[in-house]
Parts: C-alpha cells; sequence; structure tokens
DNA sequence: AAGGCCCTTCTTTTT
DNA sequence: GAAGGGCCTT
C-alpha cells in the first residue's frame, strides 16, 4: 500500500481509522479529497471490502467524477461499483428502482428551477390569487424550504393568512407534479427518506447494502440529508464524513452547518480528525484567511499553517466604477502573460453574482483574451435547448405537464390559449392527462372518442401534434436510437427553419441545437431515460471543461469551491455586493457571506487581488459603493493598497501630491498615486508619469494619467483617453508626450 | 393566434 | 440592461 506513504501523519490516521463514525474536520487546501479517495481504496484493497457496498456521496458532479478519476489513478482498473454521485443522482437512483412504493413509476422525470416556478405560476393564477403578494419565486423558496426540512404539504404549518395560502399552493403543486409524473429537486431526497422511513424492509436492503458510507462536504448538508444519510447508515453505522464548518454556504438551500456537531451527538462514539496541514496557499493568504474568518462566532479554532512561506501580499486595487475594476483584472492578467511569467489558466476571478460576469466578458472580448465562464451562460437554460428537451420528456412521459405546455405550439401552429385550455378541460373530464389524450386523438384521428370535444381546426391541430407524439414513442419503443430519435423530432417538426429564422443570433441558436445533439450521441448506448436525468441533474456549473485550463476561469464564489488556482481576483468587494444586500440585517447570513469571502481568499495558492469600485451600475443607474467591511478585517501588514483613494488613507495622501486643479477621470473623482509603491516594482527606472499628468499620444490624441509604476524594468501607464476611454501603456514603446498643467 | 412594442421588475448564491 | 408579462395591432 505505497499510497499511504505519500499521507501525512493526520491524514494516514484518517484513511485508515477504524470502522465506525468518522468525523475529518478539515481545513481549505488540506488535502480533504484526497483522503476521501484513499479511504474507498484502503477500503477496497486494504480491508477487501467490495466496491458494491460503498457509497460516496458528493454535492457536485464536478467532485464526483473528480474522485472517480482520483480512484483510477489510486487502483488498477478504477474503483466501478462504488455508488459515487451526488446526493440527488444517488437518490434518483434508487426512486428509479423502488418505483412500485412509490407514488409515481420509472418514467418520472425531474423538474428544473424553472419548470417548479411555471408550475407555482400557474397555480397562483389558477387560485386567483395576487401575482404580487405571493410571488412565484418566494412561494418556491418557502416549498423548498419545507422539504429540505422534511416537512410534506400535509405538515405545512398554518399559522397566518400567509402560510394558509402557502400549504394551498404547495398542495396543488404537489398535485401537478404527481399528475405530471414528475419530481422536483427537493422530491429527490425527500421521497428517498420518506421511501425509507416508511418500508421498513426496503430501508433494511439499503441499510444492509452499504457497509461504508462517505460523504463529502458534510457541512452543507441539510436536514433531509443528514436524515438519508442516517437511515442508509442504520445497519452499518460506518460512516466517515468529511468538512469544514468555515467554509458552510449553503444555508439558503437548507444546509446546516450545526449538523456537525448534531453529528457528535448522533454518534458519540464518531473519531474527529483535524487536517491543518494546508497544501496550497503561502502563509500570507491563510494568515489573511484566518483573520476574516476569526470575526465569525461559534466554531471550531483552527489552526491551518503552511511550508509555502510568506510569500506575496494581498493587493486591494480600488478603480473608479465597475468598468476600470473589469480592465483592471484583464490587464493585470494580460501583463502576466505577457512576461511569461504565468500562465492562463493560473488565474480565477470570482465574484458573487453571475450579472458581474458581463462587464469581465466583455473586457476579455475587446482585449482578445480567452476566457473560461462557469455557469451563467446557462446552456440547459437556452429557449432551443430547453424546448428540445421538452420534446424528449414528452416522449419519455407523455404526462409532463410544463413540457407540453412548453411546446405545444413551437414552431407555432396555431395553438392558443383557447385550444389549450380546451384540451386541458377535455383531459380532465376524461380523467385523462392531456399528453396521453392529444396520443389517443393522433392514433385514431376522428375515430377518436374526444374528437368531438374540439372544433373542426383545433382537433386536426391537436391530432397532428398527437400523431407525432405517438410515432415518436413507438420508434423509441422499437428501439430507434437516441441521436436519430433527435433528428427525427428535429424534422419533423421543421425546428431548425424555425430557430435559425434568419435573425441575427439564429445560428448560434442552432449551433447550440448541433451541440446538444452532440450530447445525444454520448448517450446513444444508454438511451433516452438516462440522457435526460443527466440532463437533469448535471448543472450548468459542471460544463467547466476538465483538464489543464488555459485561459483564466471566471466563475462565482459559490461555483470555486474546492478548486485552486495561483492567482486570485475577488472583483466587487463592497458593501451590498459582498455581504450581499439580501443578508445585511441577518448576524447568520452575514457570517455565510464571510464564509463565501473565506473560501474565495484561501482558493489562492500564490496571490489575491482584492478588486472594487468606487461606484457601480446594479440596475442601469451608477450608484456610489462603500468598501465592503470584510476589508477592515485584513490585517494591514498582508496589504498592499493600490488604485483610487480609501478612507483612512486619504488625509496622508493629499499632502503628498496636490489634488490637480482641474476634476478629471472617471465619474469626476480623482485617482492618486498609491500610498505605498508597489513592492513588486524594480526602481531601476525613473518614474516619468504621475496621476493626474495630461498627455497625449500620437492614436488617441489627449489624456489623463491615472496611475503609474515601474515593473520590471519598465514604466507601465494607465489613461484615460476622451477617445477610447480607458488605455494601459508601456512607457518606453507608447511615445507619450507629457503636456504642461493647464 | 401571433408578433411587436412598451412596461415593469429585478438579482444572490445551485443540486 | 435583460427578460418576462401585458397590451396593442395585424
Amino acid at each position: 500500500m505505497d499510497y499511504l506513504k505519500t499521507l501525512n501523519p493526520a491524514q494516514r490516521t484518517a484513511v485508515t481509522v477504524g470502522t465506525g463514525q468518522a468525523l475529518v474536520l478539515a481545513g481549505p487546501g488540506s488535502g480533504k479529497t484526497r483522503v476521501l479517495t484513499h479511504r474507498i481504496a484502503y477500503l477496497i484493497q486494504g480491508l477487501g471490502v467490495h466496491a458494491h457496498t460503498i457509497l460516496a456521496v458528493t454535492f457536485t458532479n464536478k467532485a464526483a467524477r473528480q474522485m472517480e478519476a482520483r480512484l483510477e489513478a489510486l487502483l488498477p482498473g478504477g474503483a466501478p461499483g462504488v455508488w459515487l454521485g451526488t446526493f440527488h443522482a444517488n437518490c434518483a437512483k434508487i426512486l428509479r428502482r423502488e418505483s412500485q412504493y412509490l407514488p409515481f413509476d420509472n418514467h418520472y422525470v425531474i423538474m428544473d428551477a424553472d419548470d417548479q416556478l411555471a408550475i407555482l405560476r400557474r397555480v397562483i393564477k389558477d387560485l386567483n390569487l395576487d401575482e404580487k403578494t405571493f410571488r412565484a419565486a418566494n412561494i418556491h423558496a418557502a416549498i423548498s424550504n419545507a422539504k429540505n426540512n422534511l416537512v410534506t404539504a400535509g405538515d405545512f404549518p398554518t399559522r397566518s393568512y400567509r402560510e394558509e395560502v402557502t400549504k394551498r399552493i404547495y398542495e396543488r403543486y404537489q398535485d401537478t407534479l404527481r399528475t405530471s409524473n414528475a419530481v422536483d429537486f427537493d422530491d429527490l431526497l425527500l421521497e428517498t427518506v420518506r421511501l425509507l422511513v416508511e418500508n421498513p424492509p426496503v430501508r433494511e436492503r439499503y441499510a444492509r447494502r452499504f457497509e461504508h458510507v462517505l460523504v463529502d462536504e458534510f457541512q452543507d448538508t441539510n436536514l433531509v440529508q443528514y436524515e438519508l444519510l442516517k437511515l442508509l447508515a442504520s445497519y452499518h453505522a460506518n460512516i466517515f464524513v468529511v468538512g469544514d464548518e468555515d467554509q458552510s454556504i449553503y444555508r439558503w438551500r437548507g444546509a446546516d452547518y450545526r449538523n456537525v456537531r448534531r453529528f457528535e451527538e448522533d454518534y458519540p462514539a464518531c473519531q474527529k480528525i483535524l487536517l491543518e496541514q494546508n497544501y496550497r496557499s503561502t502563509q500570507t493568504v491563510l494568515d489573511a484567511a484566518r483573520a476574516v474568518i476569526e470575526h465569525n462566532p461559534y466554531r471550531t479554532p483552527k489552526h491551518l499553517f503552511s511550508d509555502r512561506g510568506k510569500g506575496e501580499r494581498i493587493v486591494l486595487y480600488e478603480t473608479a466604477d465597475d468598468h476600470a475594476e473589469a480592465a483592471f483584472v484583464v490587464d493585470t492578467i494580460q501583463q502576466w502573460l505577457r512576461n511569461g511569467k504565468a500562465g492562463g489558466g493560473d488565474f480565477a476571478v470570482m465574484y458573487r453574482t453571475n450579472a458581474q460576469s458581463r462587464l469581465l466578458e466583455e473586457a476579455c472580448l475587446r482585449a482578445g483574451m480567452p476566457y473560461r465562464l462557469v455557469g451563467a451562460l446557462r446552456f440547459y437554460g437556452r429557449r432551443e435547448i430547453k424546448d428540445l428537451i421538452a420534446f424528449l420528456r414528452l416522449v419519455h412521459n407523455p404526462q409532463d405537464e410544463v413540457s407540453l405546455a412548453r411546446v405545444i405550439n413551437v414552431p407555432p401552429r396555431g395553438v392558443g390559449e383557447k385550444t389549450l385550455v380546451a384540451l386541458n378541460m377535455a383531459a380532465r373530464q376524461a380523467n385523462l392527462s392531456p399528453g396521453w389524450l392529444l396520443i389517443d386523438l393522433g392514433r385514431k384521428g376522428s375515430d377518436s372518442p374526444y374528437w368531438g370535444r374540439f372544433n373542426g381546426r383545433s382537433g386536426l391541430v391537436l391530432s397532428d401534434i398527437g400523431a407525432l407524439l405517438a410515432a415518436w414513442r413507438s420508434a423509441n419503443e422499437d428501439g430507434l436510437p437516441l441521436p436519430a430519435l433527435f433528428d427525427r423530432i428535429l424534422a419533423d417538426v421543421g425546428y431548425q427553419e424555425y430557430i435559425d429564422d434568419g435573425s441575427q443570433d439564429g445560428p448560434d441558436r442552432w449551433e447550440n441545437v448541433e451541440e446538444l445533439r452532440r450530447l445525444a450521441y454520448e448517450y446513444a448506448d444508454r438511451g433516452l431515460n438516462d440522457f435526460l436525468e443527466n440532463l437533469a441533474l448535471v448543472s450548468d456549473q459542471d460544463t467547466l471543461p476538465e483538464g489543464a485550463a488555459s485561459a483564466p476561469t471566471l466563475l462565482t464564489l459559490h461555483a470555486a469551491k474546492g478548486l485552486e488556482f495561483a492567482q486570485v481576483f475577488i472583483i466587487g468587494m463592497d458593501e451590498g455586493l459582498l455581504p450581499h444586500s439580501r443578508s445585511r440585517d441577518d448576524h447568520e447570513e452575514t457570517a455565510e457571506e464571510r464564509r463565501l469571502f473565506y473560501v474565495g481568499l484561501t482558493r489562492a495558492k500564490d496571490r489575491v487581488y482584492l478588486v472594487r469600485a468606487n461606484t457601480r451600475s446594479t440596475y442601469g443607474a451608477p450608484e456610489v459603493q462603500e468598501p465592503s467591511r470584510f476589508l477592515e478585517d485584513l490585517p494591514e501588514e498582508l496589504v498592499q493598497r493600490h488604485g483610487q483613494r480609501r478612507n483612512g488613507y486619504e488625509e496622508d495622501h493629499r499632502k503628498l501630491s496636490p489634488p490637480p486643479a482641474k476634476t478629471w477621470g472617471i465619474n469626476g473623482s480623482i485617482p492618486w498615486r498609491p500610498a505605498n509603491p508597489a513592492q513588486t516594482s524594480t526602481p531601476i527606472i525613473h518614474q516619468r508619469f504621475f496621476p493626474a499628468d495630461r498627455v497625449r499620444h500620437p492614436v488617441w490624441g489627449e489624456g489623463i494619467v491615472l496611475e503609474s509604476r515601474t515593473q520590471d524594468g519598465d514604466e507601465t501607464v494607465d489613461v484615460f483617453f476622451e477617445t477610447v476611454k480607458f488605455k494601459r501603456l508601456v512607457a518606453s514603446l507608447a511615445n507619450l508626450e507629457i503636456l504642461p498643467k493647464k
């Protein structure tokens, strides 16, 4: 067992800990995933445990895949048979197998967030409720929250009018799911728990099967997940969990880091192992991160240490506005790339909200710099993708009312509100789902008993659609391969002509369809069911191509968990963004925002840049921003400040360089010279340009110097030109002429 | 029934 | 500054 030799003592203790319960509290970069994979390898190879009796649960598909890859490296042939996947994927698998005990059959479809909102909007309308008072999104949150806490529609409290109404919506929503032969994300977990609680023989079967249960990111489990684990481990009670309270960032999804403490109470004999050696970051990064996280109450103190040395100070850079913020990030990265001291894949840019990626993308495009964007794009959220998935879902499960409503008139074929209502009415009276009624209409035409329920024109149109659906279903049952089915649907409805309609983004949309088609090819031998299940459970966060990246990565702080990069930019270090305004008044939520910042900081191996903007456009209009309160937590000696003024040292600064007579620059604010010269600068050359200097460029004309610094034997000047706005120039090449002060 | 235009509203974070 | 909904016209 050579692989044990590569572990440090604490890691080895964790990997080889005896049976029973183990709680591994692992700081960032301490080899958490390593411990988990080695543990599995040790169980199989060292203790002779059968792979198929091991259940390993992760939160993201990305993490699951990563573990799979590492297992393959560790064990010859990998560890096939291990139930390795996300909570949701493992539950889907169990539900599919045990559908005989469930209120839906094994052709059930999984409703995503958009589908859920669509159902709720309709329910709210059907109940004649005011859509402003009862917003679908809020109701959705309430229902999801209930489900995460094991509260079913029947159990939903009615202490207030609002709760009463919510309960009614919840019930109707649940009815729609069932008549659609569907579950939502939360049902996957809740129904599995219910299955195991209500059917002792089934519980017994799974509990006996899973000799070992291992859990990653345990701090992010919610109550349903915790119960599920307890049920699954109820026979052998071998449960090995790994987590870090300080990295709990999914409270809003019901995650409760106190499950860590609950675990210790529920399993008093559990062995607790701390992993404190960090193999990722410099001591400066760790010290800064600790200074931040120590402001949070109720946590297990940890002493992370690193032997990587002190490293570079954290750069705090302030810009005039959000455009300059993005420009700074892109320019800085490009500088590193140009001098060959870093590769594109060394960089990550992190932000609190997806909306912040837009300006970054634009800046990258303008600079001609390739980048990888995680999430945000919402490939699966695109109209054309959702359309095609809806067709496929209908073939798989004609009861899916959400999908039917989505595509019954795609491409437009004359089915409007009236026809749809007629269809639904007829279906309800026939005690049949609209989808099945449609198929009957398609198969029998005017001989169908339902034909008479529609006027001539809509009857014709509906039976046409029904005929298509019926034909697709038979083709699928006769074993038509998935890609061929996909093509057939495209051809039958004339989808290409519909989506690539000569408009500007037509070709892009069609390209997306082809991308989905390519994906269908990969599932050719696994079939429609697996394809749909994966589409539902694989998120946009997982679309990031793996392997050595050569371009900077743009991602949210949430998506960054579990990853590491040589250099990390965290942008939007402003009050209202981080911490987010929605969490301002709640201590627990502010604490979570702090953990989010902590997660971001600890992703960095070598360098951190914290960037903020003095004004920023949130909706449309620019608004003045205050620096994030978290910046105050950083010890001054770990930080280098650059860019615009920052309260505190503003006064000193005025003495050093008198403000120019005329207000210039962006939004009327005046950039000043940094208080401390850059640590990295090599003062061999004499600095020629200073903030607020007026300069002339042969091409771009007159501009004003925002900032200048000497670095790597040259002087880099940031200039704001009237013509082309912000530019970063190398002084020796740019041929800049200094103009006399006005 | 469909498409176009204007209005509002909105933004956390994701399986 | 986008996307969805409501209201208008064809």
